[in-house]
RNA sequence: CCACACAUCCGGGCGGCCGCGGGCCGGUCCUGUCGGCAGGGCGGGCUCGAGGAAAGUCCGGGCUCCACGGAUCGGCGGUGGCGGGUAACACCCGCCGGGGGUGACCCCAGGGAAAGUGCCACAGAAACCACACCGCCGCCCGGCCCGGGGCAUCCCCGGGUGGCGGUAAGGGCGAACCGGUGCGGCAAGAGCGCACCGCGGCCCCGGCGACGGGGUCGGCACGGCAAACCCCACCGGGAGCAAGACCGAAUAGGCGCGCAGCGAUCCUUCGGGGAUCGGCGGCUCGAUCCGGCCGGCGCGCGGGUGGGUCGCUCGAGGCGCGUGGCGACACGCAGCCCCAGAGGAAUGGCCGCCCCCCUCCCCCAAGGGGACAGAACCCGGCUUACAGGGUGUGUGGCACA
RNA sequence: CGGAGCGUGGCGCAGCCUGGUAGCGCAUCAGACUGGGGGUCUGGGGGUCGCAGGUUCGAAUCCUGUCGCUCCGA
């Protein structure tokens, strides 16, 4: 799945719909490229380089396994909160799979 | 065995599955090409992939640009015992001096206060250059007061007050005040004299030196603060890899307006188009100068500012051994190793065994957790953060032999 | 990557250069004026000077380190 690299992608991914959960929040928002991206914020806010690198490559992973249920054609930015870097993985999935859902099925309605 | 000091090292280990960044090598497909081959897509294999501080950015360098080189001054900034190490340093080593500790050992911005200026609050008599508050001592006894004696408006004695002089030992102030202790001395005292200590000058000896030791003289004068200004000695151009270089038409070339187009000579396609000299202006913090280099200026329009490649990791490199040196370190070797090099930026997820820590004084079980912290041009240092642990040397104490 | 500045009562700021007393405004508290409020007047309380060392007799002030924040340039 591409990365979204561009300040100009994430500008536009913040006009689109916001999901909020416990470790991150997710946004949504139709592409014109037709692929489903991904991008990734870990602001100062979480702490020193090391808190932020983790918390990103915790976010990474999440996409990585929950690829197949993304929004085709659409952009999904993931903003890390600072639960992401305690929370256990199991339940950080669980978040992710259920944002997906409710962002497909807003999508869908 | 307990307590401590110093030095040094490590920074969880092993394995499995999925995934990520760089490099190398095959496979396959597409495009270009006569071909060799080049570019791209897909999919594999092998290999490497954060730190001792990668951090703070406090110093020192390399490297690159400011065309290049140099001198002086001023300013600014830095350093500050001595000797050495080093590419260099504010770092390191050894030594000296001072301070702390029973000791091993630790700490010190540690030049100059008789070049000058300034400051030293409050208290105190007085704060740095001299004076003298209380007090002590002597003299004057003239005046006044008190007490006592003599029969006495008068006399005598003692005390207080007062005046003149001596004194700096004592008191009181303070962070600090005519060096400290003792003896002699004196009316009382004082380096006034003497001894020791301190201080200062000179001489001798030892040491490369900081400095140390000894002798002699002086007779105490010369308080503290330069992390106050300052003086002295020494050092220092500026910017920073977004430096910068190459490819491409690409910080150029073009158009318009305004101002200016200086002097001499020459060429001329006669257009202020060009050449030489002078002048003027500019040339990387300031000023001046020398050589040298560059040069119409301003405003607007238009164009460019999202590309690619290099710089980019092999280096004052690491390990080992030997030699010299107290040491920092230097030198040498048929020796061994290659250890991240990025597009805004790669290390993550899950599981098993072991190690350590926590919950509760101990044991077991179960549960939770793994210090500080993430390279971005590269080195040498400093500083700061850090769970826990290993090794070596030494000191003090206790016990035993 | 480079540079500059600021942390002082609850809030906004002086004081720092040139070291000895921490001050001003708003806010707050008490009292007075008023029937009550507002307002005015009088009086009062409240500060580890970001933190840790050092220099000095003495540090908010000088020096060093450290933490946090803001701004500027490329």
């Amino acid at each position: 799945m591409p990365t979204l690299k561009s300040r100009r992608d994430f500008l536009a991914a913040d006009r689109g719909m916001r999901i909020v959960t416990p470790a991150f929040i997710l946004l949504v928002q139709p592409n014109a490229c037709g692929a489903a991206r991904a991008g990734f914020t870990a602001s100062r806010r979480l702490g020193p380089h090391v808190q932020r690198n983790r918390a990103r490559r915790r976010l990474r992973e999440l996409a990585r396994l929950l690829k197949a249920e993304a929004v085709a054609g659409a952009d999904h930015v993931f903003i890390a909160r600072p639960a992401v870097l305690d929370r256990p993985f199991p339940v950080l999935l669980a978040d992710g799979r259920r944002a997906l859902a409710a962002a497909r099925r807003r999508l869908g309605a």
